[in-house]
RNA sequence: GCGCCCGUAGCUCAGCUGGAUAGAGCGUUGGUCUACGAAACCAAAGGUCACAGGUUCGAAUCCUGUCGGGCGCGCCA
């Protein structure tokens, strides 16, 4: 990659590590380059000076001093100045045809280019795969929208990726939701630990619109689950998720991939038989007691039939499976990575990525959802109520190891109030300058050359960090972070409007180098809202 | 009892592979539309980063302990 064609931080931290790796000696040093919190700390700031004092035994600022000597050397005429400043971080100063040559290139490139990650992975992630018994919930909701903003961020970074849905359509839930549906066709009420919501019943009018027979419980739960799966696609459809599949674990049976997933661990030597049953000794890899894959009665458990699938998901070539669950499963999380430890040959990193719980409150009280007493507000009421872009937003914008209140009361009453709209206004209001300067504009000049105001600084910088932005997201599994960098964004866009005039402003190449500021920044907008399946419209 | 997550502004939460004066939104108070979208901007008020030790030139961030809250510990899924 030539010189002129990487990223324009990239060139300013990759010199300031040249420079200080030939003083330390060290090639493996790798100081920070971060932007400087504060106006007057320049532009750009290094610690490449305290990370050097110890390994040298001499004071921060003496080095430096010698350093920054160096890096002025270096950078030629792209630097205005250096400053040492605290305890010794190197303060670089850039000069305006810097930031104008830097907005240029991105502009070239639709916003910063991402460079993909050293190491790309095939990477499954499976996320909600919530029971097929009944319609997805708001607590689903955040999962699917987790999940598939990941999916989204690490494919930007350069792995690749598919996604996939379990579909749970065999055991007791699936049997106990099939007799639900049969006692309503009966005019009866569910069996205890039956299913309660209304639309069982809806269901059970359905399959006698259609001719099922209540006592046919084998074929009404086949139905059944086919159409809740049905509805789920549709939901999820909607709220914008791509799944690229939905997997069914009986077709794990049908294809034989239990008895062979099975096979495969007792190749690995560690299952064994006690009381009848089959066990997988994972307390060998950490898990604190063993578990069962085989019920004496000789059913294949739950987690004997997702260890089955997940070594399918390995032997479909993936190098790493992300499993998307709920805090109600995390007990489960050792086990599985145990599981996948015992194989030998090929093999795969199990990671579970924990969602922590979300309360929805309305009226000032919590509401317990219970998916089978039926007490549930669904993913398509809260895309209903609130609208899909403010409902991703809302469930994205927390981490997800937190659980978080969702009120709804406010999310209906003052959804304009939702920051997602905030980021959603800056970049109309940015179409909507693009629309007049195509109109109106007449910005001669060269754009390479117009002064550049400190707001435009800021925002150009904000921009440039979109690529190590999207690798920190993707890394930490923190999508959450890009609502925060483009809330970020559109703040600096906003004090750059306040402070610089666009169309027709003067100067040479001005008004030229700010339609070019706002093109980038909108494109950035865009993207970040993109990877977070959040619209970003023209006007509104 | 053991394991996982969490405790940061009045409220909801960022920041956590250590870095300069700890941030945002909402709420409160006051100010901005004769330049390209006021769904915006500016200013003010608001903090023992749960508590106590430790490591470090430097701790909201790392380690240990305590307190408080949530979740989980099935031949259920």
């Amino acid at each position: 990659m030539s010189e002129s064609l990487r990223d324009p931080v990239e060139r300013l931290s990759s010199a300031v590590a040249t420079v200080a790796r030939r003083m330390a000696g060290n090639d493996e040093l790798s100081p920070a380059l971060d932007p400087s919190p504060r106006p007057e700390m320049g532009d750009y700031s290094t610690n490449a000076a305290m990370m050097l004092a110890g390994p040298l035994g001499r004071p921060p600022r003496e080095i430096a001093a010698e350093l920054a000597a160096s890096i002025e050397a270096e950078l030629g005429a792209a630097l205005e100045k250096t400053e040492i400043a605290g305890p010794g971080f190197i303060n670089l100063f850039l000069g305006n045809a810097w930031y104008r040559q830097a907005t240029a290139d991105m502009a070239g490139t639709g916003g910063a280019t991402v460079p993909p990650v050293g190491d790309p992975e095939r990477i499954i992630v499976e996320f909600v795969s919530a029971n097929p018994t009944g319609p997805l919930t708001a607590a689903s909701g955040r999962h699917a929208a987790y999940g598939d903003a990941l999916s989204r961020l690490l494919a930007e970074s350069g792995h690749q990726v598919t996604t996939e849905y379990y579909v749970n359509d065999g055991g007791t839930q699936v049997e106990n939701f099939a007799a639900s549906i049969a006692a309503r066709m009966n005019g009866e009420e569910p069996p205890e630990d039956g299913y309660q919501g209304t639309y069982v019943n809806e269901l059970a009018e359905r399959a006698r619109a259609e001719g099922h027979e209540a006592d046919d419980l084998e074929r009404l739960a086949v139905t059944g689950v086919e159409w809740m799966v049905e509805g789920i696609r549709g939901s999820l459809e909607n709220f914008g998720v791509r799944m690229d599949d939905f997997f069914s674990e009986r077709s794990l049976y049908e294809d034989n991939l239990v008895d062979r997933g099975i096979a495969r661990l007792r190749a690995a030597g560690h299952v064994f038989e006690e009381d009848g049953a089959v066990w997988l000794r994972t307390t060998d890899f950490g898990d604190d007691k063993d578990r069962v894959l085989i019920r004496s009665t000789g059913e294949v458990t739950y987690f004997g039939a997702d260890v089955a699938y997940h070594v399918d998901k390995i032997e479909r070539g993936n190098d790493r499976l992300i499993d998307v669950l709920g805090a109600d499963h995390h007990g489960y999380v050792a086990r599985m990575a145990a599981a996948i430890q015992s194989l030998e040959g090929d093999k795969a990193e199990f990671e579970a990525q924990i969602m922590q719980l979300i309360h929805l409150v309305e009226g000032g009280q919590r509401t317990k959802m219970s998916k089978r007493a039926g007490d549930i507000v669904t993913l398509d009421e809260l895309t209903a109520d609130i609208g899909v872009d403010a409902a991703r937003w809302f469930l994205l914008q927390r981490s997800h190891d937190r659980t978080i209140d969702l009120d709804l009361d406010l999310a209906r009453s003052q959804s304009s109030d939702n920051p997602v709209y905030y980021v959603q206004y800056a970049h109309a209001r940015i179409r909507s300058i693009l629309r007049k300067a195509a109109d109106e504009g007449s910005g001669g000049g060269d754009p390479l050359a117009a002064p550049v105001d400190p707001s435009e600084k800021l925002l150009v910088a904000k921009l440039l960090a979109f690529p190590a932005e999207v690798h920190e997201a993707a890394a930490k599994r923190a999508p959450h972070r890009i609502c925060a960098y483009a809330t970020d964004v559109a703040a600096a866009f906003h004090a750059f409007y306040r402070d610089c005039q666009v169309v027709g402003a003067e100067g040479d190449g001005v008004e030229a180098a700010r339609v070019q500021l706002c093109d980038v920044t909108g494109a950035t907008i865009r993207r970040s809202l993109g990877l977070l399946g959040i619209s970003a419209p023209d006007s509104m």
